[in-house]
RNA sequence: GCUGUUGUAGCUCAGUUGGUAGAGCAACUGAUUCGUAAUCAGUAGGUCGGAGGUUCGACUCCUCUCAACAGCACCA
């Protein structure tokens, strides 16, 4: 725009043929590509600038001199017109700005996000690591253990509290299930094979032939469904190398996968359902921004289209209900059903999709799934792929990244840890360590002989919600002095108003 | 998978034109018992991602390979 402002205009009319011959005769067939694509009554306006000529919006600036503020940031490979089949090309990424002060904040905003990355922040923290011997695959240590559990164990209440009964599979099945459900014919270049005995086996990519299994292994009534399945499932998917990153995208994950078995009139509740109970799970975490997207069919599909209207008007009716913005991805779903797609964003505004519905016609088909209806007719009931983390490790990536490492005290690997001043407090701090740990909450003891400035400041480095100080004074009055993560001094308390402090800020998950 | 970059101690990094490696922090040992973000001193720690090759000699050069990072493609 300011170029617009400051410069002479120098846009020149062509026509279509003659701006592809130019361009082929200096050597730029993508160019003339695509004008040769535009059709060739419409004339074509190209830019001058001495004796450069080109495609441009508006025009060029004589040097780069003329541009206020800017920085190259990076080079990389982009596929012409975005298609693998096609020739690479090399892509230069900068940014421009009219003030030097806008262009500092933005770098130190840059700056922020990465040290947001949950990949130096699962090292920092001791979270957990990865290594070369087994790529995309998570060493989880004993404090994001602790992450985790916290996570699955709140789903775990989740799939209790809303009709869904826990189950669990197998994560290696023969390739003759696999060959059924479609895997093998779609799916194979991402699977992980094992062989014994002259028999192939596959590590489960997904959870759904399983859950299948477990519906079909009694006979199944109208009045049994809808039926809900949930399970902490572990799939291992071999993920193009290139697409790996951190914990956010990993050959070996944990879905909070969910299978619905229902019938058509069954969706639209279903779906209005899941999409409340989702934004009520990430509002918990702390999350804000959701992204929703509808995919609709593809070209390339099975079933009827009334189907397909029926589960498309009960995705997008769901979301509208909830009353969220959305977009529609057109011929975005997959063969055997449209989905919504929930994402959320990390430090740096990737986004990264996290929960998920999809309606399923076809997989119950494929592997036998039936129930008997109203008429003793025997039908396939409609299959609701659902998880609202997605994948528990995508999940907690993105957490460490929103929060910053610092995470809320009821996700806290350690919430509190206590510590004396001097010798003199030991067997107070053991007391008070072994009180709050029978009150339930992660607590360690620190009873290194440090200062306690230096004590703090590690602790303060680790992000610890509570750091409890005991001294004379403290061991004298039988109360304890705590420090928030904020770096406040609180009064001293006798220890059951800490606790209580302690039990109200988990249950609001703040 | 593709294009590019990177790979040195637990972590963050330095290492000059090829002469077999260094810092800070962490760790360990000793002293210090010190009240809200770093006490002092000492010690130890690395076949320089892996495999070949060139060379009298390779962290430095070459080839292959693995992994990570950025983007693209992919993402049931």
């Amino acid at each position: 725009e300011l170029a617009k402002k400051d410069l002479p205009v120098a846009r020149e009319e062509w026509k279509r043929d003659d701006a592809v011959k130019f361009f082929e005769s200096i050597g730029e067939k993508y160019k003339a590509e695509i004008i040769g694509a535009i059709p060739s009554e419409q004339g074509i306006s190209l830019y001058r600038e001495g004796d450069f000529i080109d495609l441009c919006r508006g025009p060029h600036v004589p040097s780069t001199g003329k541009l206020k503020v800017f920085k190259l940031m990076k080079v990389a490979g982009a596929y012409w017109r975005g298609d693998s089949k096609n020739e690479m090309l090399q892509r230069i990424y900068g940014t421009a700005w009219a003030k030097k002060e806008d262009q500092d904040a933005y770098l130190t905003m840059l700056e922020e996000a990465d040290k947001r990355d949950h990949r130096r922040i699962g090292k920092h923290l001791d979270l957990f690591h990865m290594q070369d011997e087994a790529p995309g695959m998570v060493f989880w240590h004993p404090k994001g253990w602790l992450l985790w559990q916290q996570v699955e164990q709140y789903m775990r209440a989740i799939y209790r509290d809303n009709g869904y009964q826990e189950i669990r599979c197998p994560l290696v099945l023969d390739v003759s299930l696999w060959k059924k459900s479609g895997h093998w014919e779609n799916y194979k270049e991402n699977m992980f094979f094992t062989e014994s005995e002259k028999r192939e086996f596959a590590l489960k990519p997904m959870n759904c032939p399983g859950h299948i299994q477990v519906f079909n292994s009694d006979l199944r009534s109208y009045r049994d469904l809808p039926l809900r399945y949930g399970e902490f499932g572990a799939c291992h998917r071999n993920e193009p190398s290139g697409a790996l990153h951190g914990i956010m995208r990993v050959r070996g994950f944990t879905q909070d996968d969910g299978h619905v078995f229902c019938t058509e009139d069954q969706i639209l509740p279903e779906c209005a359902a899941f999409t409340t109970l989702l934004q009520k799970v990430y509002a918990d975490f702390g999350f804000t921004g959701i992204i929703y997207k509808v995919a609709t069919r593809p070209d390339k599909r099975v079933g009827s289209d009334e189907s397909w209207d029926k589960a498309e008007h009960a995705l997008t009716e769901s979301l509208r209900r909830s009353g969220v913005a959305f977009e529609v991805s057109p011929g975005e779903g997959a063969f055997y059903g449209p989905k919504i797609e929930y994402s959320l964003k990390d430090a740096i505004g990737r986004v990264w999709q996290c929960g998920t519905m999809q309606v399923d016609f076809n997989m119950p088909r494929l592997l036998g799934a039936e129930f008997v209806d109203e008429h003793s007719a025997k039908q396939h009931p409609v299959m609701l792929h659902r998880a609202i983390v997605g994948s528990m490790e995508r999940f907690i990536g993105i957490l460490i990244e929103n929060h910053a490492g610092a995470l809320p005290l009821w996700l806290a690997p350690v919430q509190v840890v206590v510590m004396n001043v001097t010798d003199r407090q030991e067997s107070y701090v053991r007391e008070v360590e072994s009180a709050l740990r029978e009150a339930g909450f992660r607590v360690a003891a620190d009873l290194r002989n440090e200062k306690i400035t230096y004590k703090i400041r590690e602790h303060s480095i680790q992000k610890l919600p509570y750091q409890l100080v005991l001294g004379d004074k403290e061991v004298a009055a039988r109360t304890v002095s705590a420090r928030t993560r904020a770096g406040e001094n609180l009064a001293p308390v006798p220890l059951e108003a800490f606790i209580s402090r302690l039990k109200s800020e988990t249950e609001a998950r703040n």
